[in-house]
DNA sequence: ATAGGGTTAG
């Protein structure tokens, strides 16, 4: 009946490897026809081994081919093993158990493995073991937790492999707050050097912002691999501590290690966070000099890197160079191409990333909506949000946001407030802030008091609603209405966060704030400011002082005007870079209204490109005008 | 048989 079927003694068997690079697990051959087994691996057949009446060997070829099937995530057929291992009971055992329970747990079907879990006749340290990493791989921390109570209530004593995943549990669960006592009962047990427990260790105290007992984690560490230097490297990453990241790079470059996607996503990361752009590129360049391929994990970052220090075209670059692109790859450029207010760019982009059969989530969903709200594109901005529902994803809040702020925006405030009374959710705070910003851009100020008010009763602490009411009432001469927003202000003790911008030159960051008194360079940038103001005012120039949120007279506040931070950033920028280079100025607020018209006449007067970024989005500045069309 | 580190939006 089998006469084709390869005969292999069982001796053969235990020569049986599974490979574990993910491309060279071959998918196990079934052949599961009428009552007789023919499952195989590598021309192994349970058949021939039952005929042996093998059952040692058996029992290796199901281990292996469920091992196949975990590392291959193959839980179709994995379920086809587990019912063959279910109809032949005789050669149960507790391994292939465990084994079982494993391809569950790795396939992410967590139910199911919790079955064969609470089905097990026995238990071995392994199984709780397995179900417990099963949980904190993905994402049920909690679920982790508990279980790992209920081992050691039942008496079981776990090992480093347990310690590592309830320890990578505890990081995810900010509420367990039990970090230190993990750390104890890892040192108890005698495991807390070991790299891997160590590793998840030193992570959960960078994400508990404790640095200094990760370093000291770190330190003791009884070896050291890619991954205990790429968790710190990650969490002064994640905590702004750029130099400290990019000294642990090195760090690591001297002991030896190769860096890998992991190292570098977060390099990437921490550089664009912090506006380390010198730095990015350097990174950047060591990573092309080693030899590594630009895959989609850290070159996503390194899109999103390029893209928020207002390097539009270099992200566009990666995005081409790209080995493989996924779902965040379309998405970081999308995002990209919508924060520099490419509207048209961003829609064509969506268009050909749904061609490319990538299906658009909710984020890809997001950017283009953000995009069309920026470029005014209303029609287009209405088709998408109505596409994301028909492709079956549901609107959450920020989509809402988004749509209001493109109604808004075009000034259909009809439409946007019959929106926001007609969605199915609560209004947010953003809702109402996104309508503000549109009645500021329109000078609507019924509305706009009517906005903020909701706003104050939401998140009564932001300055920033409360400066755009005190804007809407000036720009309107209400100069007594002005005055009681200001007052609400200082009796509800909400500060204006302090302006500041800044421009890195050659690795330096040069940061400034309003009235700089204490700069080295203070009188010649004054002097440069001075050259500016007087040619851009010949080009049109009327210092707009409605900005200007202090009681103080007009003559003043023509005066004060001109001592905004970005145009000090600009004065600076213009003495120290060659004649005819572009111009990056970054700001921690929203681009002040004067200082914006002013840049964009300065950008014609001087003769060059100025990308300001601010807290929303980026200001192309060129010739006299900007790429918002004043549209912001 | 069981383990640790990284990305996009707001």
């Amino acid at each position: 009946m089998f006469s084709n079927s390869l005969r292999l003694p069982s001796r053969l068997l235990s020569k049986l490897k599974v490979s574990r690079g993910l491309c060279s697990v071959p998918a196990p051959v079934f052949e599961d026809s009428g009552d007789f087994l023919r499952l195989s691996s590598n021309g192994v057949r349970v058949f021939d081994l039952l005929e042996d009446n093998d059952i040692p060997a058996v029992r290796r070829l199901y281990n292996m081919l469920l091992k196949q099937c975990t590392v291959s995530k193959r839980l179709t057929q994995g379920r086809i093993v587990h019912g063959h291992v279910v109809k032949s009971l005789f050669c149960y055992n507790l391994v292939m158990h465990n084994t079982l329970l494993n391809m569950y747990a790795k396939c992410g079907s967590l139910e199911e493995a919790r079955k064969v879990f609470d089905q097990m006749p026995e238990r071995d340290f392994v199984t709780w073991t397995t179900l417990i990493s099963g949980y904190s791989q993905h994402g049920r921390p909690c679920d982790a937790l508990l279980l790992f109570n209920q081992m050691l209530r039942h008496g079981f004593s776990p090992n480093e492999f347990t310690l590592s995943s309830v320890v990578k549990a505890a990081a995810a669960e900010p509420r367990g707050c039990c970090g230190h006592q993990l750390h104890g009962f890892c040192l108890k047990c005698g495991f807390d050097l070991n790299v891997h427990v160590g590793s998840s260790l030193l992570d959960l105290y960078t994400r508990y912002g404790l640095m200094d007992d990760a370093q000291l984690v770190f330190d003791a560490l009884e070896s050291r691999n890619d991954v205990s230097w790429n968790a710190l490297i990650a969490g002064y990453a994640r905590r702004c501590g750029t130099e400290k990241a990019l000294e642990l790079f090195q760090g690591m470059l001297r002991e030896g290690f190769r860096p890998s996607h992991f190292s570098y996503s977060s390099l990437f990361g921490a550089c664009s966070s912090t506006g380390f752009l010198e730095q990015g590129k350097w990174v950047h360049a060591y990573m092309i000099k080693s030899g590594e391929k630009l895959v989609a994990f850290a070159g996503n970052t390194l899109l999103d890197m390029y893209a928020k220090s207002g390097n539009i075209h270099d992200a566009r670059k990666i995005f081409d160079r790209l080995t493989k692109r996924d779902v965040v790859s379309w998405n970081s450029l999308l995002t990209a191409y919508a924060q520099h207010g490419f509207g048209r760019e961003a829609v064509c982009w969506f268009e050909e990333m749904r061609k490319t059969g990538i299906l658009p989530n909710e984020i890809s969903f997001l950017s283009v909506l953000t995009a069309c709200s920026h470029s005014g594109l209303l029609d287009e901005g209405w088709h998408y949000f109505e596409l994301m529902k028909k492709d079956g994803l549901v609107p959450k809040a920020w989509h809402y946001v988004t749509i209001v702020d493109l109604l808004g925006r075009a000034g259909a405030f009809d439409r946007a407030l019959r929106f926001i009374r007609e969605m199915p959710i609560e209004p947010t705070a953003a809702i109402w802030k996104a309508l503000l910003n549109a009645c500021r851009m329109h000078k609507n100020m019924e509305l706009g008091a009517y906005a903020a008010e909701r706003v104050f009763e939401l998140d009564p602490d932001d300055p920033g609603p409360h400066v755009i009411l005190y804007n809407i009432y000036a720009s309107g001469g209400r100069w007594n209405d002005a005055a009681r927003v200001r007052n609400k202000m200082k009796k509800s003790g909400v500060k204006k966060e302090p302006a500041c911008s800044w421009v890195e030159i050659e690795n330096a960051i040069h940061m400034f704030v309003a009235n700089d008194e204490c700069h080295p360079q203070r009188e010649e940038i004054g002097r440069k400011w001075e050259e500016v103001y007087t040619k851009i005012k010949e080009l049109g120039y009327v210092p707009d002082t409605s900005h200007v949120v202090v009681h103080v007279d007009q003559q003043e506040r023509e005066v004060n005007l001109q001592h905004h931070s970005e145009k000090i950033a600009l004065a600076f920028a213009l003495l120290n870079t060659p004649p005819g280079s572009t111009i990056h100025i970054k700001k921690n607020i929203r681009v002040c209204g004067d200082c914006h018209s002013a840049i964009k006449l300065a950008s014609k007067a001087v003769e060059r490109e100025i990308i300001v970024r601010d807290t929303n989005r980026f200001h192309h500045f060129k010739d006299g005008s900007c790429s918002c069309r004043d549209y912001w």
